[in-house]
DNA sequence: CTTGACCCTGTAGGTAGCTACGGGGTCTAC
DNA sequence: GTAGACCCCGTAGCTACCTACAGGGTCAAG
């Protein structure tokens, strides 16, 4: 299986599955006499477990210890769970971000009269534009 | 007032200063003999406008663009409220984002047996771990 | 036997938002 | 008059994750 055969099976790019190499995500496959990348079918998946990691919220940081963590015999389960309850709370603290900011917006939203002058809008106001531009 | 003055009171780093006005989202200040940098007043308040709409999740390309609207004296406020609403929408997508993210890591880390080999810990497992390295 | 799709390496760019560094000049206080 | 804190500019580096390019080589089809 060549690169671009893994990168598309996998659904990403073959430049990608080169950087994740780089970084020691995926290891070095064996190449052909022409010097290809020929990567055997298991690569699919291993790839697929990036994505998926990736898509769970971990960097690629967090999946390469992921992955150290999965191929030491010795690793119990109880250390990836940390792992996975780690990155619940890091998630959980940025809902509560995200939250606060969207009821601020949308608090700023609703007291905007919605017509007229800018000047006067009570979000620029809340942020103290104004005042700024007052001093100028 | 000079930048380490006025990002003292701004709470922030001269270099952002530079970097904003880099940027134009701050104006060239007037420069004294000696060259360096005098700042009015107001440029407090405008390095806190900043501040405040960064931390209503705004980017620094956004805030230019909220900058210039509040400027320009033809701007209706309709337009304003339009970008926050639309910043809602942007933060409340990525709240679901994270939700799901969230949902799904909890669900795996609470079928994780706790303890015993990671090899058959179901989070890796989920995440097609195990029949990748079976693969190999 | 040539065309076009693929592969190789290495390096540079791009986003977002800074941060740091080097090599200067200036200002204030003792 | 000198030490230390500040200022200048320009450029490089950082995190995260790629993406693109240059300048080659290889492979399969017609």
């Amino acid at each position: 299986m060549t690169i671009g055969q893994l990168a598309h099976e996998a659904g990403i790019n073959p430049e990608s599955i080169r950087f994740y190499e780089a970084q020691s995500l995926v290891s070095e496959p064996p190449r052909s006499q022409a010097g290809y990348r020929m990567y055997p079918l298991s690569a699919v998946l291993r790839l697929r477990f990036i994505k998926r990691a990736q898509e769970l919220g971990f960097s690629l940081k967090e999946i390469k210890e992921l992955l150290s963590l999965a191929e030491d015999r010795t690793t119990d389960c109880a250390d990836v769970r940390e792992l996975a309850q780690t990155k619940v709370s890091e998630i959980s603290e940025k809902i509560q971000t995200l939250e606060a900011m969207k009821r601020a917006l949308t608090a700023l939203a609703e007291t905007c009269p919605g017509t007229g002058p800018a000047a006067k809008c009570s979000i620029l106001d809340s942020m103290n534009f104004d005042e700024a531009r007052h001093e100028n």
